[in-house]
DNA sequence: CCGACTTTGTGCAAACGTTCACAAGGGCGT
DNA sequence: ACGCCCTTGTGAACGTTTGCACAAAGTCGG
């Protein structure tokens, strides 16, 4: 139980609900950066993050043994290694396609930018579109996606499109090269394996509420 | 097993992932009602909704028996049963807080309006875009919130304005009545019991890609 | 150096969700 | 009317997630 080649969390994977949280806790830890508290209980932690401190402390360990017994967890380090459990430590090119409402609300999206994560390039299909600058990005033709892809190293892609086109353009996304999706567009995308799509669905979540709110 | 007051979804809840692919299954039914298609097997559907078939039929089987063995699903009427569980045969109007890049697009959202929902009022607290007209409606002063919501009769809101005005807005929104809240700022809201929040958070799902284009 | 106190990390059990596999039951051709 | 075929609806097995409760382990005062 001592000898290990690398950390527990390389050795077997971290739970999905696991993984999920972890943008959580980063974002509770950032509040407590910014306001310079340097150390924290999983009690504190966990109510900053609306979850439980068990489950807290059962997903942080899943990561390694980042705390301190008596006294709790050191804010910047464990930062760091949420971060660097994330792939935050790099720095992700990500390309939206679709410069409508959605695609401009994401270039603008200051969260964005603020986690590693920078747009690198925006892409329409519009004439009228592509030529102007939104967010700093003057907005290039969707024809471009494979050279922008290739020459930017892009993994991550956003669809903003209307939904007809949407399998479209997320084929041509994975036919260059990109590996992980954020889909707006209202429609199952259909994708090769060890592709990966999250879907962001505002009419879904619309219906959800709808649901609770009727009882 | 046979005398029930209601149907079987009332008297015991039906479990929240279910609910939470019950639009899913919404939107695929709609496509093929688009398709002039009556009739569908719990395979069919479950492939165009993405999910496995058997799950789609326990999901079904707890909105009660509305399939016919040996056929499968009648289109319209299963339109209808799932409409009427999630709450949609009713118009549920929406206020959306913050007309920003986020709050436009969520104005314009085509699958806005579709499903039973309705701007109420898009409300702002700059004075310049107070006044202006965005998805053809007028932008209203923040401080309208209390008599839009007992106007409309609104249960619904969206949260659109920065972080740190979030909370601020969620407390006025609950006071005034609004039981079901769609939250697109990056903090976790505080709310009594009773209110139901969903957030929408673009920088975790784009962290949760990163964590997986890393491997 | 020791003992009291605090908080982490985790075994365990319960709750929840998914998937399989098949009996129940309806349609359809004969 | 009957038997075959098809698909639903569901019991049972399995896997995942949650939450409790506590031992392990560190700090700190004396």
């Amino acid at each position: 139980m001592s000898r290990r080649i690398r950390s527990d969390s390389s050795l077997q994977g971290i739970p999905e609900a696991t993984i999920a949280r972890l943008p959580l806790y980063l974002r509770a830890l950032y509040a407590l950066a910014d306001r310079d508290i340097a150390s924290v209980s999983s009690e504190e932690l966990a109510a900053a993050a609306g979850v439980n401190s068990a489950k807290l402390r059962k997903d942080l360990s899943h990561l390694g043994s980042y705390g301190t017994r008596g006294v709790g967890y050191d804010v910047d380090y464990l930062i760091y290694q949420v971060s660097r459990e994330l792939g935050l430590t790099q720095d992700w090119p990500v390309v939206i396609v679709g410069a409508g409402n959605l695609g401009r609300a994401l270039a603008n999206y200051g969260g964005f930018a603020s986690r590693g994560f920078r747009v690198a390039a925006l892409l329409d299909s519009d004439p009228l579109v592509i030529g102007s600058v939104i967010a700093g990005h003057r907005v290039r033709a969707v024809d471009d996606i494979e050279c922008v892809v290739a020459d930017c190293g892009v993994m991550i892609g956003a669809i903003t499109v209307p939904a007809v086109v949407a399998q479209g353009i997320c084929d041509r996304l994975v036919a260059a090269g990109v590996t992980s999706i954020l889909n707006f567009a209202p429609v199952v995308l259909d994708v090769p394996g060890g592709v990966d799509v999250r879907k962001v669905d505002l009419s879904i979540e619309l219906q959800i509420l709808a649901f609770h709110a009727q009882r």
